[in-house]
DNA sequence: AGTCAGCGCGCG
DNA sequence: AAAGCGCGCGCTGACT
């Protein structure tokens, strides 16, 4: 085939990249005829040339057959270069598009993505279904990325493979038969036979509204996937409360007519089933989650993204069907059930696959058997139930918090120049936010700090790169600097005292007030696929649903531990809020993997190894340790046994704790520390060496962290993978712990008949609400439980390094008591 | 008017 | 010749 190179302009003056480079205006080469253009970012090296290649011929596409351009001409990888100059290249791009006049383009990266489309948001826009003049783009991240970050490699390729399937056309193997539309009585009829007939069901819900319990909340449509018991496959719509259903008026009843017909079925699958199962149970259809399709996928490769469109696209070849689910209720209600089957019906594919991929890798298998679905339940329940709040005490501390930053704010502005002095102030924004004084306002603080107040410049952002070269980036308003400055001006220290308030003011409070229910309790969202470590992440309500600019959220995991928002948080009349806490349960892990002979000796005779640090670091004594002194301990422990530097050490020993120590300081106590612990290097360097050969790690239970990045020829990214190679097993297999506590705990409530109920988990501790005079009997069994995991009959796991949980016990969290063994046990004895 | 990255900070 | 890990939210400032 025939090779052609456009003439380009090799005096072209047009941005700044003509002076630095060897050769101006590099045209894009490949036969005339292409059906195929792939565009990056500027001509590429050979490297990335043959990487492009090998992936497109891996795809099953002919790389001969492809027209490869740029979005710039001129090649330089030194130079700093964005959508300026890929403005000032367009003519050329266009030319060559119009020339060719290729069916498909293919951008790397988002300069080429902005080139060919005017789109900019690479990660967004990434793999969608893109067009530009008729011609169908798609778009991926660049070569150049994948180079520097080869994690990203795999779903490269499989952006690859998708384009290539669009290109041959071929939906895959998997093809959408068409769906039944449950519009008359005589349909709503037939799918009570259905269902009762259902062996195995995909299903989803389309809702409207924030969440649940939303007053305006409501459940659009309901699709499945059924699987009968004669193996017909049958995919259905109910249409509910769009306008166009016929059941739009009584829709709730229309539910409550098939739930007895739900609850009988099986085997209840859904991608992200947590979500569903919700808006059902809220509505009086009690729907499971027997296998949820997103946790399986997130479990098998926690780095892939595990929506149902990418998995689903890059699995089977399938274009992406999504539809603007913002505006349910103003589309069609055929497009809205059309879309809605279709996600059940490759739902159920991407079942079937990863089904048979799960029961290839067992250990994976047994937890999602016994940790993953077992969770999901329990935490569908945990954000139905949600978080009772102390409305009377959020109403006392949110003014409490709204005074303080305001007094604060008085105080600041005897620094402050009246406005008729308002020399240099910065002047009116878009947006007119400097009109007046903003202390969130980094660029006013700028002006106020450095060019009124005169305080030293001493440490500046990133340099900004504009069209006429670059500029000094912006003086730094940083933490770090604002405690230099601090004994250089009184206004510094009140300033960082603000910084709480204003978080407090702006953040914490507003949210519990906006999201408390009717019944004064605040749901969460918990992510059991948040992770890459099997930690659960806890999110706003459905964050990436609703996009509202008001939609505050609440975070139950960071909640200041500040008894002026913790205390606000507690059990509502007639239970008692229990939180139970592992006590150092990360390094326990690390002892029980590293076999430090220190470690164990200390956890096998009770003692605290936070304490025994802090008491060589201070040369005190133990019992002359203050509990801040352990905490600074805390960092200094968590810190090197991840991997931390010496300089690191000294940074956050000052950010943290505004200790001074110098570098020599620092790397003394690093060497005494490994001294102290001489298990933990040898361990370090068994999990490198792991890492390297295999590329990934497992924790003790089996669950995998792939770390591609270990074979980047950056060591940066090398050096970064191996930490993460040292403290993921640890992480992993403390949560997993954490959530298997929870679950034994239910398990062992509902055996006893005891009101209790899990409310949540923070990384190392649970949350319960109990039913108060339940107390007496539920307490040891916590005790118990937690500290007795069945590690050894379900994983086969051996932990001879003794587990410690904690209880605190109390009307709220904030001020919850900690009790001791004696109590835990004779809880019903305490005189109060 | 909406979107996005960067920053800072809340938590373990 | 260097090196803690894991999260989510709100705000700003820059951009479309």
């Amino acid at each position: 085939m025939k090779r052609i190179q456009l003439e380009g302009d090799p005096g072209c003056t047009k941005c700044k990249l003509h002076r630095d480079v060897d050769e101006v205006c590099e045209m894009g080469f490949g036969p005339r005829n292409a059906e195929v253009m792939v565009v990056s970012k500027m001509p590429n090296s050979d490297t990335y040339q043959r990487m492009i290649e090998d992936s497109l011929l891996r795809s099953g596409l002919d790389p001969s057959k492809v027209f490869y351009t740029s979005a710039l001409k001129c090649r330089n990888f030194e130079l700093s270069s964005g959508n300026a100059q890929v403005k000032a290249c367009k003519d050329y791009l266009d030319k060559e598009i119009y020339e060719i006049d290729p069916e498909w383009i293919l951008s790397f990266g988002n300069e080429a993505l902005f080139a060919t489309t005017g789109h900019s948001g690479i990660m967004k826009y990434r793999t969608k279904e893109l067009e530009k003049n008729g011609r169908k783009v798609i778009a991926t991240i660049s070569p150049a990325a994948v180079h520097r970050n080869p994690g990203q490699k795999t779903s490269w390729e499989s952006d690859l493979q998708f384009f290539a399937a669009q290109v041959k056309g071929k939906s895959g193997t998997v093809k959408f038969p068409g769906m039944v539309f449950i519009n008359t009585k005589e349909k709503f009829e037939a799918l009570k036979t259905l269902l009762r007939e259902t062996e195995l069901l995909c299903y989803d819900v389309e809702t409207v509204g924030f969440n649940e319990f939303d007053p305006q909340g409501a459940i659009v449509s309901l699709s499945g996937t059924s699987i009968t018991k004669s193996g017909n496959v049958v995919v259905w719509g109910l249409p509910l409360y769009h306008p166009g259903s016929p059941f739009r008026r009584n829709w709730r009843i229309a539910l409550k007519q098939i739930a007895k017909y739900f609850k009988k079925i099986k085997k209840q699958i859904a991608h992200n089933g947590k979500f569903d199962a919700r808006w059902l149970r809220r509505f009086g259809v009690k729907a499971k989650v027997t296998f949820d399709t997103m946790l399986a996928c997130h479990l098998l490769d926690e780095n892939r993204l595990k929506g149902l469109k990418p998995q689903v696209t890059s699995r089977f070849g399938i274009p992406d069907w999504s539809v603007d689910t913002d505006k349910l209720l103003d589309m069609p209600i055929k497009q809205v059930l059309w879309y809605n089957g279709q996600d059940t019906y490759y739902d159920y594919h991407l079942y079937l696959e990863i089904r048979a991929e799960l029961v290839e890798k067992r250990r994976l298998l047994r937890i999602f058997k016994f940790i993953t679905m077992e969770a999901n339940e329990l935490l569908i329940e945990a954000e139905r139930r949600g978080i009772w709040i102390d409305r009377q005490r959020l109403a006392t501390n949110a003014k409490i918090a709204r005074d303080m930053r305001d007094e604060l704010e008085q105080q600041l502005h005897k620094w402050i120049p009246e406005p008729s002095d308002k020399i240099g102030w910065p002047h009116q924004g878009k947006r007119a936010k400097f009109a007046d004084v903003n202390f969130n306002a980094s660029n006013w603080l700028r002006w106020w700090l450095f060019d009124y107040l005169k305080l030293p410049v001493l440490e500046r952002g990133k340099p900004k790169d504009t069209t006429e070269g670059e500029l000094p980036g912006a003086p730094s308003v940083k933490e770090a600097v604002m405690l230099e400055l601090k004994p250089m001006h009184p206004a510094v220290k009140i300033l960082l005292d603000r910084v709480k308030w204003q978080k407090y003011s702006s953040s914490f409070f507003p949210a519990y007030e906006e999201l408390a229910d009717e019944n004064d309790r605040i749901h969460t969202t918990f992510k059991l696929a948040g992770t890459v470590t099997g930690r659960l992440s806890s999110a706003k309500e459905d964050a990436d649903k609703v996009r509202r600019v008001d939609n505050r959220g609440v975070n139950i995991q960071q909640v200041p531990r500040d008894p002026l928002v913790r205390g606000l948080f507690g059990a509502a009349p007639g239970f008692t809020f229990v939180e139970v806490d592992f006590s150092q349960i990360e390094l326990r892990v690390v002892t029980f993997l590293s076999r430090d002979r220190t470690m164990l000796r200390l956890y096998r005779n009770g003692e605290d190894i936070h304490l025994a640090t802090a008491a060589w670091v201070m040369g005190l004594p133990p019992s002359r340790i203050t509990k801040e002194d352990r905490k600074k301990a805390k960092a200094i422990n968590f810190g090197f046994v991840y991997g931390m530097g010496a300089k690191k050490f000294v940074l956050t020993a000052f950010e943290k704790y505004e200790l001074k120590f110098s570098l020599d300081e620092a790397l003394e106590i690093r060497k005494l520390f490994f001294q102290q612990f001489k298990g933990l290097l040898p361990w370090h360097a068994r999990q490198r060496r792991i890492v390297n050969d295999h590329g990934r790690v497992t924790s003790p239970i089996g669950r995998v962290r792939n770390l591609p990045d270990i074979f980047s020829e950056d060591w940066k990214v090398r050096a970064e993978a191996e930490r993460q190679a040292i403290n993921s097993p640890v992480q992993s297999f403390a949560s997993d712990m954490n959530l298997m506590a929870m679950i034994e705990s239910a398990k062992k409530f509902k055996k006893r008949k005891i009101e209790g109920y899990a409310l949540g988990t923070v990384h190392d501790a649970t949350l319960f609400e109990i039913k108060t005079e339940h107390l007496g009997i539920a307490l040891p069994i916590l005790k118990n439980t937690f500290e007795n995991l069945p590690l050894k009959r379900n994983f086969g796991v051996d932990l001879d390094v003794p587990i410690v949980a904690d209880i605190k016990v109390g009307t709220h969290w904030g001020d919850a008591q900690e009790l001791s063994e004696w109590e835990i046990n004779n809880y019903d004895a305490i005189p109060f």
